[in-house]
DNA sequence: ATGGCTCCATACTGGAGA
């Protein structure tokens, strides 16, 4: 079962540049943020025709998020992140697929720090902290994956001493990110690659990616019980060298197993 | 340190992104 996280940075803008991807690739489950685009404007019969099945969450302008499964339609949970009713942003949703629980997520960027947009960002994480909290309690294999927008160490960041009074690295950021995954969540790309060059973003100023200036921002936190079911994980890099492309590229993982029924999988011999 | 680029809105410019 192979699962992917994308932030598109636009839906429509970006389409024939998500579709030549979901047809070079086929993963099994997508993770799609920042649609740019009202709930009516999804592009759901392209997303259905390149054989996806899909649930999402709009809003004008800004944020939305989305999750598409091969495998019928996924079992939506929730689409709001639990914890303030005020919050009107299209920033979380989440769906059963199978027997895993898969949750879609586009953390608030919180620039400029400090500053309102900043205490949103620590709010929002506290909210997911506590609603992880609950997940994990749950036993439910899970995997909560999308754009944190936070570089959690150095390795993650080109030049780490240019960012650290920025909102993706500042230390409130990068312990707010700990503190989530000291409740038991591991980080699939730096569980399989610890000590690599790994990065997700490279934006449009300067010829970052032509350089290499990136940040690794866009994260799979898997359950303990996924945790043992990680096969392999990595960045689709090349898709942020296409014309038109987002400027994150799409991350994923692969785990053993088809995610529909753990007990009559066949045996892997 | 700054500004560079690209999206969307209802537009010939501005906000947001990271």
């Amino acid at each position: 079962m192979k699962i992917a996280t994308y932030n598109v940075n636009g839906v429509n803008g970006r389409l024939p540049v998500l579709l030549r991807w979901l047809k070079e690739t086929t993963p099994d489950v997508v993770c799609l943020q920042e649609l740019k685009a009202p709930q009516e404007k999804f592009p759901e019969a392209a997303i259905q025709d390149a054989g996806y099945h899909a649930i999402w969450h709009g809003q004008k302008s800004w944020n939305g998020v989305a999750i598409l499964s091969r495998s019928g339609q996924p079992k939506e949970v929730r689409r709001v992140l639990p914890g303030d009713p005020e919050d009107s942003h299209s920033r979380y949703i989440e769906a059963m697929i199978g027997d895993v629980l898969v949750g879609c997520l586009y953390l608030p960027n919180g620039n400029p720090a400090p500053g309102p947009k900043f205490d949103y960002k620590l709010r929002w994480f506290e909210r997911l902290t506590l609603h992880a909290k609950e997940v994990l309690a749950s036993g439910i294999p899970a995997v909560l994956t999308g754009d944190y927008n936070v570089m959690p160490t150095e390795k993650d960041v080109y030049k780490p001493e240019r960012w650290v009074e920025d909102a993706l690295f500042r230390p409130e950021t990068r312990a707010a990110f700990k503190t989530l995954t000291a409740q038991g969540w591991t980080d699939a790309i730096r569980k399989l690659h610890p000590d690599e060059t790994i990065y997700t973003f490279w934006d449009y100023f300067r010829n970052a990616y032509g350089r290499n200036a990136g940040l690794r921002i866009d994260h799979f936190l898997l359950s303990p019980q996924l945790a043992s079911r990680l096969k392999a994980a990595g960045v689709d890099r090349e898709v942020r060298g296409w014309e038109k492309s987002s400027d994150h590229a799409p991350v994923w993982i692969e785990l053993t197993g088809t995610g529909r029924n753990p007990l009559i999988s066949p045996p892997s011999h």
